[in-house]
DNA sequence: TGTACATCAGTGAACGCGCGTTCACTGATGTAC
DNA sequence: TGTACATCAGTGAACGCGCGTTCACTGATGTAC
């Protein structure tokens, strides 16, 4: 048994756990039992729940956050004459999201959850964390999204970034449920890749729609 | 002191700190010591802490449901040649919401927060709960929905409302955190009106944004 | 009108329980001489 | 090569604490006769 395996069967049954039911939710016992480990080992290895917490994010905001950072710097090279248009923006961030669960074993629709449990539940702690920890790739798309449009004032820009968000991470956290609904009422089959291709365009017009005084 | 003294005080308070904190993180200790009543008191009201939540929501969820039924009978009384459209419908929702508070005394915001934690914070209870007892307004709140974009599927509107939804829901429960950050970095103070003034248009224009294939 | 009883809002103290955290300890592995 | 020691992942049991809930009780008010 490798060194850090106790660690990753810790962070797996803590993701898992935290999407479903939220984080003061989730008790260490239940994390530690989901994951076939002793009580203690989550404090001797990350030292508190709160950083427990904070380590289920890292795991899966570094690898994208490094991602889009790279991502970024790629397709903007290409467009030296002129700004990288929204769609494109928002088509960059998703293949991002994409990319990571992969390297972190868990499935799109968790990572979504989480994401919108961070700006929902978090008593202060995570937020400070998740701010200075990836202000650098936060702070290079708002570059990009303020290039791509430039009708909107930065007030209006800034609401209309958090609804897109909002949009996002709730749609994707109960995706599971929603997707079972329509199946019952309509009898139609929604993939994930299918809910996002209906996102996109809702999102790209929200964010295009005219300002009203 | 009036017999529905205590249980209002409760009520007020309950309100304040569920939506500053959400359920779970509020104990009955915190809200019995700000309304200044006996720690039993809420048991012996309410019969349980998820008994007082549901209280809480029915507050202002009944009033709001009462004024929507009657705003939608009204409006479309008027209506009887074409269907209201989607402006006018969103228009609706948003001044029956504004019309509470003046009944239960608590401010529009912390009404919005509550609504939006309904929807990321419940265990089950609660949504069970809103469900069966607020689905007259929602099935007729659909039903002029429907009316007001037949250019959609019954597929794209459903997951179009879940988008609207979310995105409400999302930036409500949220919402005090984004005004401190705004506050900070752009010094504009948003109030929640403000933010529901910005948040209508993005929401009108995602409904009907044009279809892909 | 007076008495006995019922009802009910409210109280103070305690209940058991699950929580995050701590601590002394084990046992395996690595390292120095 | 063998011995002494250090390091470190992991453990079992307990810690104190705050939680929602319960219960016997009080005291005021209403009601029947």
């Amino acid at each position: 048994m490798a060194q850090s395996d106790t660690v990753n069967r810790i962070l797996d049954a803590a993701e898992v756990l935290f999407a479903e039911r939220g984080f003061s939710e989730t008790s260490l016992r239940m994390i530690t039992s989901k994951a076939n480990v002793n009580l203690a080992a989550v404090n001797y290895h990350f030292g508190s729940k709160n950083a427990l917490i904070q380590a289920v994010f890292s795991r899966f905001l570094s690898p994208f956050a490094k991602n889009l950072e790279a991502e970024l710097k790629r397709v903007s090279e290409r467009h030296t004459d002129k700004p990288i248009d929204i769609e494109t923006l928002l088509g960059i961030v998703t293949s991002c999201i994409v990319m990571v669960p992969a390297q972190s074993k868990t499935g799109v629709s968790v990572f979504m959850r989480l994401l919108g449990l961070a700006y929902t539940q978090s008593q202060g702690h995570l937020r400070k964390y998740l701010e200075q920890e990836y202000s650098r790739a936060f702070k290079m798309f708002m570059k990009h999204m303020r290039e791509a449009t430039p009708q909107l004032t930065s007030v209006d820009r800034f609401w209309r970034i958090q609804f897109m968000l909002g949009t996002t991470a709730f749609t994707m956290s109960s995706i599971e449920a929603l997707s079972d609904i329509i199946e019952n009422e309509m009898q139609v089959h929604s993939s994930t890749e299918e809910v996002v291709k209906r996102l996109v365009p809702f999102l790209a017009a929200g964010l295009q729609a005219p300002l009203q005084n």
